[in-house]
RNA sequence: GCGGCUGUAGUUCAGUUGGUUAGAGCACUGGAUUGUGAUUCCAGUUGUCGUGGGUUCGAGUCCCAUCAGCCGCCCCA
């Protein structure tokens, strides 16, 4: 049988319905806070991910669908979308000025991983990015218009997990203190570690090994080496977050995947979806757009994503079936054709009119319309042809009126 | 990339130490009711047993490969 890419699936139906939901949601609550949105394709040469994402993550060593085109270029389908909207940036001088740029994304990216349940190869992400302000106030608003986000999808158990991950410049002397700590009980640690201490010595911050957790008592605190301006930017949006009513939590160990975060780092964590865990991830990286060639511009941002979004919501919304508009049944080949004309005039009215075109006898069309969830039946036979109704049943109720065919659009609504 | 588990009807599953024609519920189709669904009653169809090969007189069952999915890592969020 013809199959889809391992990995890839298709999208309709109740799922399809979910990540409309997301996505209007989201188009909606941005708008608000003023952020635009931006397209990028989905192919990018491969540097611009080499460069960014940083050699000791596993997306560019072996995730990365990365093939040569017809003109022998190395291009790779976008991984994550944070280097694509910032090569963008560049490319169109947008960050030539000291304007701010305010942005989010909706797209599909690319990662060649193993699969497992709400993980595809093709996967759904949301973000959002803010360009030319290095304060905690972008933030602190930026987060905000998150919160509006996830609460208007209906999420209530939500945890705002944050930490500074500090600066270039005050991570080595962590770096020291930490490597000090790890040799004197390195026993206890396990295998990955030992590799993660020499490669990404933040990553031990949050293995999942019980023994290494337990190794990790009283290990020194990255926000212990922050320098002045970094500790006073991490106060000050803990301030901020209060006064706003934002409820959140310090985790010393939380820490980032990713090379190019800078200061501020968070995750929001979800009990939705069985045990407590992490729904998304973001954070201050202040040094990817000059690392990336273009001037030296502050950013800050964050991506969901979609899939596993959508997976909770469908938890939430249990087997109910999506409901649906009106459907119109003509009975007979007058009926027919006029119902196609009448449907014409209240569809430019706004209403919502499904037509059963399939010539279906009364009782297959009105079990068809159950079946799929229609509240409301629009019988039309030559005795109502005759005197300008429709017999409107109402499918839950079992009961129906008589409604002229003008009155049909305005009913409808109701 | 590493380790493990699972694949039988649209779906959820049963199928004995290998034995003849592979079953059940739900769903679906038709009828009771030619213009009234969802409830009720009656009847009926479910099929490349994931795919390919092997062992055997004989394979849904055993072996190998492969594909797909699931779980745990790695990684990410």
């Amino acid at each position: 049988m013809a199959q889809s890419v391992k990995g890839m699936r298709d999208l309709f139906g109740p799922v399809m319905g979910d990540f409309q939901h997301i996505e209007d949601t989201a188009r909606r609550v941005f708008a608000q806070h003023g952020y635009g949105e931006i397209r990028t394709p989905i192919l990018e040469y491969t540097e611009v991910f080499k460069r960014s994402v940083g050699d000791s993550s596993d997306i560019v060593n072996k995730e990365m669908y990365e093939f040569k085109d017809r003109g022998d270029r190395s291009v790779v389908m976008r991984p994550e979308n944070t280097a694509a909207v910032v090569r963008a940036m560049i490319e169109h001088k947008l960050l030539q000025t000291s304007d701010p740029q305010l942005l989010y994304y909706i797209g599909p990216m690319f990662r060649y991983e193993r699969m497992q349940a709400g993980r595809y190869r093709q996967f759904w992400q949301i973000g959002a990015e803010v360009f030319g302000s290095a304060t905690p106030e972008c933030e602190a608003e930026n987060l905000v218009m998150l919160f509006d986000f996830l609460q208007g999808l209906g999420l209530k158990q939500l945890k705002l997990t944050l930490n500074s991950v500090g600066t270039p410049e005050s991570r080595p002397a962590f770096y020291a203190a930490f490597r000090a700590f790890f040799d004197a009980r390195e026993a206890q640690f396990c295998g990955d570690c030992h590799r993660r201490v020499a490669e990404n010595p933040m990553r031990v911050l949050d293995c999942k090994n019980e023994g290494c957790q337990t190794a990790l008592q009283g290990h020194p605190l990255i926000t212990d080496f922050l320098d002045d301006a970094s500790r006073a930017h991490h106060e000050r949006l803990k301030v901020l977050l209060t006064n706003l009513g934002l409820p959140f939590e310090e985790n010393p160990r939380l820490v980032r995947g990713l090379d190019y975060y800078t200061r501020t780092a968070f995750e929001v964590l979800s009990s939705d979806l069985g045990a407590q865990s992490a729904l998304l991830g973001g954070g201050r990286y202040d040094g990817l757009v000059k690392h990336l060639g273009g001037p030296d511009t502050p950013a800050f941002g964050w991506a969901i994503g979609l899939d596993r979004l959508a997976m909770i919501l469908a938890a939430v919304r249990g087997e109910q079936s999506v409901p649906r508009p009106a459907l119109l049944i003509p009975m007979g080949e007058k009926a027919a054709a006029e119902a196609l004309r009448l449907a014409r005039g209240w569809w430019a009215q706004g209403a919502a009119v499904q037509v059963e075109t399939r010539g279906a006898n009364l009782k297959k069309a009105l079990q068809t319309a159950n079946r799929q969830g229609f509240t409301r039946a629009l019988i039309l036979g030559d005795g109502e042809l005759e005197q300008g109704v429709v017999a409107a049943k109402d499918l839950a109720a079992g009961t129906q009126e008589s409604w002229a065919f003008a009155e049909v659009p305005a009913r409808l609504k109701d």
